[in-house]
DNA sequence: GCAAAAGTGTTCACGATACACCCATGG
DNA sequence: CCATGGGTGTATCGTGAACACTTTTGC
């Protein structure tokens, strides 16, 4: 597969790949090594790969893999991030596709189409690190190959405003959760303080929360009352497009996967694809 | 360039374009045929190009190119946008990468990332149509290839998105502008009336409109005081990251590009990215 | 001076914030 | 019975929507 020349390699489309920001909610407090960061409230962790190979061999990077003709994006985003972490995630979104040419930075110009993941806290529990895996806390990452750390950064950026008008934050947590779990979630994804009394209010007038009517006990206190995200009525057309942001659906059995307005980039936006699509939003 | 057969076809990565949504505001209250669109408002109007092969052959679809290793996924876009057209964009960013395996419907599978563009209304005022490209309203779309429909109608949703938190509706007009222009954007972009009292003050208020002293009459009578977009102070670290959206920079001399904070989107939000970057929000 | 558009003032409803408070539970 | 966290009440403030109003211009 050798190229002719270099002129001729210039104007040849580049290689392309997919990769995938994973994020879960990190233990309660726990700071790692005694960095800096404001131990108050958790924080946000994800796993990375060791390179095995040149450019940035030994360096930290982003778990990716390839595309493939026969499987969508988001297909091949979660294929890569099963194959190389064996989570699963209950959120996965399109993040951005980057292609400067000088990214790879001596090697081979490379296009990523960068997804972003959530998985909930108890898939990554224990936050096990294997071989080549292994999870950091947003707080203290390492020397990232690439540009992967501007990656992440923006992946971040992009749940904090994503936060503010739709479900992603429940995606962090398992099914069902206390208001003091998702109290935790916003804090942790915002990075500071929300009073808890004004918070409760707002998620309940949203009208998105269902009380199971199970209590469940945290702390060694009083038990409080567990709840289950469930969008309110799904106004919407039918207008069903395969693969189009915007369109959130199913996945892997019933997680549903959240949508978005485009806002900001809003703006972006869109969710699963894989299993029956539902609109919402 | 033939493959082997169909499994190694099947995993062998797909081919890889660029597409651009040009967007241009079009000639107060023209409707071009008389659709039952309102015509109390100005529309959108966007240039589509003929296409002249299969599949979809005679079809309008978007502008679109091929991806060079040697440059950035925007100058892509941009060249795909100046050879096809020949216009000058006041603002480019990445809208998303489609990649459904059937959205070529018959052809080969292909990955488009898909760019979105604004060009002043004096570009496109004539709106003239070369052989190949055609100017149509938003409202009055024809059939269109692939899956090119519903990526504008993405497109247009992340325009209404972004229009609430950035600057994109300037864009739309040239570099100064009266705030009944700008309130004809706001509500061309919207679909529907806009109060112009209170938009006049919430413009003011944001700050970011600079009086540039002159008048200008639009209709016949009482001349308006004319501004200029000026965003307000750029509050930044200097983190510098090249083809990471969120940082915004100049474009083709003067013209600088919106950034955006990935709300919905936020998505998904970026902006130019050649020259000379400098952050904002 | 009249019509049309530019530009200002005033009121009201609602949502977000701050913070004081009561209630349920386990030890 | 008391400490801890669950849960509620309430006053205040700022913003946006509605709409009445004044001012400036051209004919």
């Amino acid at each position: 597969m050798g190229f002719g020349n270099v002129s001729e390699r210039r104007s040849a489309p580049p290689q392309v790949g997919v990769s995938v920001v994973i994020l879960a909610l990190g233990p309660r407090g726990a700071d790692d090594t005694g960095t800096a960061s404001n131990a108050a409230h958790s924080q946000l962790w994800m796993p990375l790969v060791k390179r095995v190979r040149q450019p940035f061999m030994g360096s930290w990077a982003l778990p990716g893999g390839h595309l493939r003709a026969d499987r969508s994006l988001e297909q091949s985003a979660f294929e890569a991030l099963e194959s190389t972490t064996a989570l699963h995630p209950r959120y996965l979104e399109q993040l951005y596709t980057f292609g400067d040419p000088n990214r790879s930075h001596g090697g081979l110009p490379m296009v990523s189409i960068v997804y972003w993941a959530l998985v909930e806290q108890s898939e990554a529990v224990d936050f096990e690190d294997g071989d080549n895996v292994r999870w950091f806390p947003e707080h203290d990452l390492p020397q990232l190959a690439f540009d992967h750390r501007a990656i992440i950064d923006y992946a971040l950026e992009r749940l904090r405003s994503k936060i503010e008008y739709s479900d992603v934050a429940t995606r962090l947590l398992g099914p069902t959760f206390t208001l003091r779990q998702l109290h935790d979630v916003y804090e942790a994804i915002a990075g500071q303080s929300i009073d808890l009394a004004n918070f409760r209010r707002k998620m309940l007038a949203s009208g998105d929360l269902e009380d199971t009517g199970e209590k469940r006990r945290e702390g060694r206190q009083r038990p409080a009352a567990v709840y289950r995200y469930v969008p309110k009525e799904q106004v919407n057309d039918t207008v069903q497009r395969a693969g189009i942001p915007g369109s959130p659906s199913s996945y892997a059995g019933d997680h549903a996967v959240a949508s978005l307005d485009p806002r900001h980039n809003a703006a972006h936006d869109d969710a699963l694809a894989p299993l029956t699509p539902s609109a919402q939003r």
